[in-house]
RNA sequence: GUGGGUAUAGUUCAGUUGGUUAGAGCGCCAGUUUGUGGCACUGGAGGUCGGCGGUUCGAAUCCGCUUACCCACCCCA
């Protein structure tokens, strides 16, 4: 609550708060960043070097309705960086967020970048803000009117009708950074352009969780649906401190795993599906011992190996095995056990190579196959 | 928290103005020379039609309640 702010939504609405069997309260987190922070004081993280860079995939619980892009459960993958004030830890970490993104190939999505200033900065566009709003208090939505006096600067996030076009010509905030501030914007713009990253500046972001100054960021998709924010973030200089720590700098994003997957489906691009196994050891009646044991011998030789295990009729093992896109087999029956030989069968091509009953052999003659 | 929608086989969906044994595609299993898969053909398994109650001679179908899911608002990853 400290750390996400006791005002926002997550806070008052959302949080998954319930008492354990000792009594205890217990909330599930709704979000990784002050969690990280609370780790990363309490392990002395920040003593022993800086900056420090660091990564999580969690699962976050919020108490809300679901939709498209909207879970009760869902995951975060997230990286924060401990330790720099400057501009170059924020673009740093937003083309973290780009290059992921372009690795994963999802087109479409639109870098938005703002800042929210220091505390001073805020302080002044609080009171222009109320002053602004004030006038029109009477028309403002019910929830924006009690926003007015806790937190003015999310009535300019508020999608009512009525709100949005009072919002329309309120202040700025970039009119009311200092001087500092106002520089390390310039230089995140700067060092963004000069990667080579686009994006656009859109004032009006203003982040849910209260932790957030200077830079904040997100990336939208407007092909999943109604929540288009793929992956989220900002500085977060003050945290540290607020929730008990040395006074630390930090920045970081948080990306939603499902969201990514919604924007990856919608591109009609699709993942890596199930790992082919690479030899299936089928058995005729009286070979299922021997095929069980070559096959847990080729597996402690780090293989991908897989026999019968049902008791199906070979034409069944061959047909599960070419649904699990087994890349070799090897049919073992009297016969091959006689002789201590069989036929390993490059299931693609069809071509075919006499190994011995012995594990040595087999890799032998599967690399030779392999490396043709 | 507010509003709208949906619920039938493993899955995606049909199912007429209420009327016999609830269907299809895909998937799954088996067979088509009992030692090589994919293709094709044939057959099979699998449903208390989300749950409870009501109307009716008769309900997957109409009504009420309920639960789950979906979409949007709100909010946010």
């Amino acid at each position: 609550m400290r750390g996400v702010g006791d005002t926002t939504d997550i806070v008052q609405k959302e949080m998954y708060t319930f008492l354990d069997k000792g009594d205890r309260s217990v909330t599930l987190r709704p979000e990784g960043t002050a969690s990280v922070a609370r780790a990363v004081l309490e392990s002395g993280m920040a003593n022993e070097k800086l900056p420090q860079k660091l990564f999580y995939f969690s699962n976050c619980f919020r108490y809300e309705k679901p939709q498209a892009g909207r879970l009760r459960e869902f995951h975060q993958f997230g990286i924060e960086c401990y330790g720099s004030e400057r501009p170059e830890a924020d673009v740093e970490t937003m083309l973290i967020a780009a290059e992921v993104i372009e690795e994963l190939g999802i087109p479409d999505i639109t870098l938005e970048i703002n800042s929210i200033g220091c505390k001073d900065c805020r302080a002044k566009y609080r009171e222009a803000l109320k002053e602004y709003f004030a006038k029109s208090k009477e028309t403002l939505c019910e929830t924006c009117k009690t926003r007015l006096e806790s937190n003015p600067m999310r009535i300019l996030d508020c999608k009512s009708e009525v709100c949005s076009r009072i919002a329309k010509d309120a202040p700025m905030i970039l009119d009311f950074l200092c001087g500092d501030c106002n520089t390390h914007f310039e230089k995140t713009k700067k060092l963004l352009t000069l990667s080579g990253a686009s994006y656009i500046v859109n004032p009006k972001i203003v982040r849910g969780l209260d932790y957030y100054n200077r830079t904040v960021f997100e990336f939208i998709s407007n092909k999943i649906g109604s929540q288009g924010a793929v992956c989220a973030g900002g500085r977060y200089d003050g945290l540290c401190a607020q929730i008990g720590g040395v006074d630390i700098p930090a920045v970081g994003f948080a990306m939603g795993l499902e969201r990514i997957l919604l924007a990856l489906d919608a591109a009609g691009i699709n993942l890596p599906g199930e790992t082919p196994i690479e030899i299936f050891i089928a058995s005729l009646p009286g070979a299922e011992e021997t095929a069980f044991v070559i096959t847990n011998g080729l597996r402690k030789k780090g293989f991908s190996a897989e026999c019968e295990i049902a008791g199906r009729s070979l034409k069944a093992q061959l047909k599960y095995a070419d649904k699990r896109k087994a890349k070799y087999n090897i049919v073992i029956g009297e016969n091959e056990i006689n002789e201590n030989k069989a036929i390993l069968k490059d299931m693609q091509s069809g071509e075919k190579r006499e190994v011995l009953l012995d594990i040595d052999d087999i890799l032998l003659r599967y690399n030779e196959m392999e490396c043709k």
